[in-house]
DNA sequence: ATAGTTTATGAGTTTTACGCATAAACTATA
DNA sequence: TATAGTTTATGCGTAAAACTCATAAACTAT
């Protein structure tokens, strides 16, 4: 009885496709043509037989059911790869390392980094994976976690990895036929939507602009930033997203922030690891070189 | 960053001649030549850099980093099958039906009825796991878990599957010089190899015997079936083994059972689900057919 | 209006997977 | 011991999957 499972071929074009909302970037990420990328992503969703993408405006947008089934074989994909590059490095995991962190902060800011730190440590493989706050660092055998907060938690050594900072945006189409300019009072008048990670995202913000009388907590939930930003793409209403989940969309025009410029976060995201694990030698070359980077950046 | 993890095809052919120990069986059950599996194992051996199968006698024995590598990409393609055949019935999981067995029962006496129950009901799609003893429902997703015991767990359901008998067996080098047919009484004579799932099958087996003054509760240590029975075709000792777990090792002569004839044992294996379940139609669906089968059998 | 970018797709090429045939080794049986 | 059957590995060739080049249509930015 054979596995019914689509090609990994497939399934990594998918995740880079869904990745990037994009072929074209999927296909420079994975050293292929974009011809090649588009013809997988058609090919699985025949062999599903469903829309994984909605095909809008020369961009790739992951439908509902592309993110379920992304966030259903994401985490089976990393098993794969981790017991792979386990077996790869003599079984020793000495060699691997292994890397939990925010799925749309991880994709966006830390990732791309990743190629530096692998030319820096050829000998350290990297195996990333995604989590939202503390994990079992022992019972998932994660060497680092990426958490967002001020850089206390009891046991874990934290080394300061990103800044954040929050701005309300929205469809082009919900201010289009405004004639003022908006401004963060005017958040009144429409739905706010709420990131489940973040319940006091909206609240912290309005008290913090002085809208104590604009209601922050209730509106429609979403699990991740993503999938509040499709629905504020789609007209939803207002979501309160972080400056670096958004780069790509503000700067093509398809979300705006009319209600005012970003505002800092008093929280950060940073690098953790149990403190009774912080002289290995793999993480230890890790957060070096992450505070070599941060000290460079200053 | 693409995913450094070997191709399904690679996988599945590995896991298949694991199964089997031979890849004109898994080229059967996969319903490809001898020759796609040789070469995919080879394919993936070089790929890993390792042996995976120790060629031993026409059959291909797994070695103990392709064990662990076996142990640890398993549970991560069940998942990726899982999230797949999930998806495929859209996402209702109403068309998936997850089953946990022993690993040695399930692919010896279940997996092979599985087949038969698909042409039955070819609109529920079978996931199946290993586990050995009563799982998480709730938390795994199982719909139905065999037990091996008297029939009776409280809070489940029980519908009798198959029985088990008993045979002390060994390789016949350990008895080829004896000029005299071995008895049970002979056991005192070898080293035991024992169970860690079965810790009283061999005082049971002796006390049943009337060999009350054998020590049935000291010697070498395995985890499965199918490692108790390697130990024993290496000469290590003696195993206690269930007939199904051995039946082609017997027929080709690689193990002998001289010690006398196998013995049922007071317990059987049974399909479980939790009480509160039992109306789902999937799982009556299946336990309706398993039934049916007894009914026939008998 | 123009240049650049993106997706989908026809047609062709390359790579991977697979099958047929066979030699060597092993196993079971008469 | 001879013979028939079974098993693995492998040469060689074929089929299928993956991929590329080129291009049209649509979109975006200037």
């Amino acid at each position: 009885m054979s596995r019914r499972i689509p090609s990994l071929k497939a399934l990594s074009c998918f995740e880079q496709t869904a990745r990037f909302g994009s072929a074209s970037r999927a296909a420079e990420e994975l050293y292929l043509t974009q011809s090649a990328i588009s013809r997988q992503i058609q090919g699985l969703e025949d062999w599903l037989g469903c829309k994984l993408f909605a095909r809008e405006k020369q961009r790739l947008v992951l439908t509902s059911e592309g993110e379920s089934y992304l966030q259903a074989i994401r985490p089976a994909l990393d098993q794969l790869e981790t017991a792979t590059l386990t077996f790869l490095s003599g079984g020793a995991e000495g060699g691997v390392l292994t890397i939990a962190a925010p799925p749309t902060f991880g994709s966006r800011c830390l990732i791309p980094l990743l190629p530096d730190f692998r030319s820096t440590h050829p000998d350290i493989v990297i195996n990333f994976i995604s989590r939202i706050g503390i994990p079992d660092f022992d019972r998932e055998q994660i060497d680092i976690a990426v958490l967002f907060g001020d850089g206390n938690w009891p046991g874990l050594d934290a080394h300061l990895l990103h800044g954040e900072e929050m701005v309300p945006i929205c469809s082009p189409k919900l201010i289009e036929n405004l004639d003022y300019s908006p401004k963060p009072n005017n958040l009144r008048d429409y739905s706010l939507l709420h990131i489940a990670t973040r319940p006091r995202g909206w609240s912290d913000w309005l008290t913090a602009s002085g809208l104590t009388d604009i209601d922050g907590e209730n509106g429609p939930k979403f699990e991740h930033f993503t999938m509040a930003m499709q629905a504020a793409i789609a007209g939803l209403g207002v979501a309160l997203l972080p400056t670096f989940a958004i780069e790509d969309e503000l700067a093509n025009g398809r979300i705006v922030a009319p209600f005012g410029p970003p505002r800092a976060s008093p929280f950060h995201y940073y690098a953790t690891t149990p403190t009774g694990r912080s002289r290995s030698p793999k993480i230890r070359a890790f957060m070096t070189w992450l505070d070599h980077r941060k000290k460079q950046e200053a």
